[in-house]
DNA sequence: CCCTTTTGTTCGAGGGTCGAATAATATTGC
DNA sequence: GCAATATTATTCGACCCTCGAACAAAAGGG
């Protein structure tokens, strides 16, 4: 039940009914295709006639295409319908702290492009790189409907300016990436925060998540970010702000985060607090024969050494492993979601890491929790699928009524 | 943006406009009575034509009624449409560990009649009890129409079931209200968790919530319970059991919680909490010149106490207002709402405690919030008035479509 | 008394879905 | 081979809804 908000409502005309069955039928083709006519009246509730109407229009507009014929066991063969993947490419960039990944995908989030540029320190000069090499991209791949540019942002974004408001990773603060984008492709432009746009990913493209309303997306990297479904929707919050769970305090003394605060959850659990976990515990041997600092290991290496059973990385890992718990437990208690998905390059030590979470989330929660924490398919690329979903959200989600 | 749920979704057919419609006109009269047709046309975007059509059937099904003439500076004079507040009766019970209200609202969601019973310790006397003083309730008024019963729980609602799951200060598990209550009065029940139950009645008749999509209603009393707000609609997860916020661990080690766990917070800034921190302090005192024990004294002793300026009352008034602080942090971090409303005694203490609060929250979060820290007007019965609000919905609530 | 302004209603046009009827195809049984 | 049956897809009139123009009703001003 929602609330009907008299500050900014939509009223309904008679194109309104055509509008919300056209994006059913387009939603039910994307996901059970292939699929005919009578088949879509048949799991829509729709009248046949009116699936010929709707699917008519579909058809002129090429967001669907008729296939071959299927086969029913007596009567008339039915006619497949499939979506039309090449009625429009979407552009999805990921802006991460060393590397840029600039994709083309198409209307079912397959990837058909892919290059990488490095991240530039300076965010006017990201900007300026960054349009250059979209408008080339662009120029190299002459399709000719591009729906828009999905941007996936290290940092919070405002939703209301549509600029990124601060990026720590990055050093970055009040960047606009919307206005130069656009005006140097005339594309659409939207931006998101990382982990939305993972949640949007699972929302769009995800094995998990059909039918499910409340599930959160936990990027585990530098930082913690929090991508929040409920109701079927992210959670923004007024400004874009909410979310940001991995900087909730939780312990006043201990150590200093990236935010200026003492003790968030991200100073504790992110790949960076198991690398200082590491570093902390070599202190003393990390010099070598000749006396010389060894560099401090990224965590890729921790991962590695800690797959060679190294006990001082495991040891990192599994203390990382027991906050992620920590934090979880909050989130289980507090949302209760059906799902938590874990995204982040921690996944890959999963049957180590797994585990610990799950027991300390198990002793931390107030009644056995039904809340399955399972990782993410690392090879999906959420970050930038996400953004293909951001896209792809204007043609295929609920339209906005009442 | 909200995906179309493809496992139970709504089709619309030709009624579906005029479903929408109805309802914002409805919310309209609601909200900005009196107004003239003219008027709801200019403020919705609707024709006049169409709200004459829509009136002409509000005032058929006498939900709205023609009152006076209005006042034009030149032309016709507008006759005035008012909210019919005579069309139905909800009944509101609030259930509280010592005692339950049982309450007779309009639809405006003012009280016309209001009485208490006891609460027995044992649920199924209670619904028995219960049963029998609402059917003797509503034969002493005999109202027309009755739309249904709200009933707001203190413990959790599993809303597939529609059962309450665990009420912890009433010692109660599994119990069915629903079912009684309407075999014997022939009505729609509804039930909802008391903390939800305030947020639903300051989205529906607070006067800080209008065009708000992202607020949380905190009730501190013997526990601590958040009704949480996003997008415009109430977070219930998918049993009912988001929102469990107060018992989130804040310390491992912390006092035992009548959840079972350690350190949840609200064993650190409850009620309870505050009077165990009272206990605490005048452990060795609390005897008088007789040597005996001297009772326990409640939180309104509490709050009289320290108005009284009572040292150790004020000191434990701040520890909770602090811990208050504590989790109020953590809400503002992870949400980033515009506002918490808080409900409860302690807020009768607002000068003292929402300046520790405020302060508290203030270093805890990263940046500086926006959200507004606010104590619920008590006299305004937020837990009843949001049994009220749990039946309005049906009516007044945006329509579910796709 | 007529003109202007505003409110509220009437009515045909246009868009949407429904449901029955019809056309188009396959398969099965005889 | 042919009729009966089953299934798919389209066509068409009925009905519902909103729009927008025209019209009726009602007040005030010069």
């Amino acid at each position: 039940m929602r609330k009907i908000d008299l500050t900014s409502f939509q009223i309904a005309t008679s194109e309104t009914a055509r509008d919300i069955n056209r994006r059913i039928v387009l939603d039910l083709v994307r996901t059970r295709q292939p699929i005919s006519r009578a088949d879509l009246a048949r799991c829509s509730g729709l009248q046949r006639s009116t699936i010929s109407l709707i699917t008519e229009q579909l058809i002129e507009e090429q967001w669907v295409t008729e296939g071959a014929m299927g086969h029913a066991p007596r009567g008339r063969k039915p006619r497949f319908l499939h979506l039309n993947d090449e009625r429009a490419r979407i552009i999805g960039i990921n802006v991460r702290p060393a590397v840029t990944t600039i994709a083309l995908a198409d209307l079912s989030g397959r990837f058909v492009a892919q290059e990488s540029i490095g991240t530039a320190a300076d965010s006017k000069t990201f900007v300026a790189d960054l349009s250059d090499r979209v408008r080339d991209f662009i120029r190299l791949h002459p399709q000719v409907f591009y729906e828009g540019i999905g941007v996936s942002l290290p940092g919070r974004v405002d939703y209301a300016s549509q600029r990124l408001v601060f990026a720590p990773n990055l050093g970055w603060r009040d960047v606009d990436l919307k206005t130069p984008l656009e005006l140097t492709t005339g594309l659409l432009v939207e931006i998101e925060n990382a982990a939305n746009a993972c949640a949007l990913s699972e929302m769009w493209f995800g094995r998990h998540t059909e039918g499910l309303h409340d599930f959160i997306s936990l990027t585990v990297s530098e930082g913690i970010g929090t991508g929040i479904v409920t109701n079927g929707q992210l959670v923004r919050g007024p400004t874009g702000m909410a979310g940001e769970f991995g900087h909730v305090l939780i312990n006043e003394e201990g150590p200093l985060c990236r935010c200026g605060n003492r003790g968030c959850w991200e100073a504790y659990a992110s790949n960076t607090a198991a690398v200082n976990y590491y570093a902390q515990a070599t202190n003393g041997t990390r010099k070598n024969s000749a006396n010389r600092d060894i560099p401090v290991p990224t965590f890729d290496d921790l991962l590695r050494l800690a797959a060679q059973r190294d006990s001082k990385a495991v040891e990192a890992l599994d203390r990382m492993a027991h906050y992620l718990g920590v934090g979880i437990a909050m989130l289980v208690t507090g949302f209760a979601p059906s799902v938590i998905i874990i995204v982040g390059e921690v996944t890959r030590a999963w049957e180590r890491i797994g585990p610990i979470i799950k027991r300390v989330v198990e002793e931390r929660s107030p009644m056995p929790s039904m809340t399955r924490i399972i990782p993410a398919d690392d090879t999906a690329h959420p970050r930038l699928r996400g953004t293909i979903a951001l896209i792809l959200q204007k043609h295929f989600a609920a339209p906005t009524t009442a």
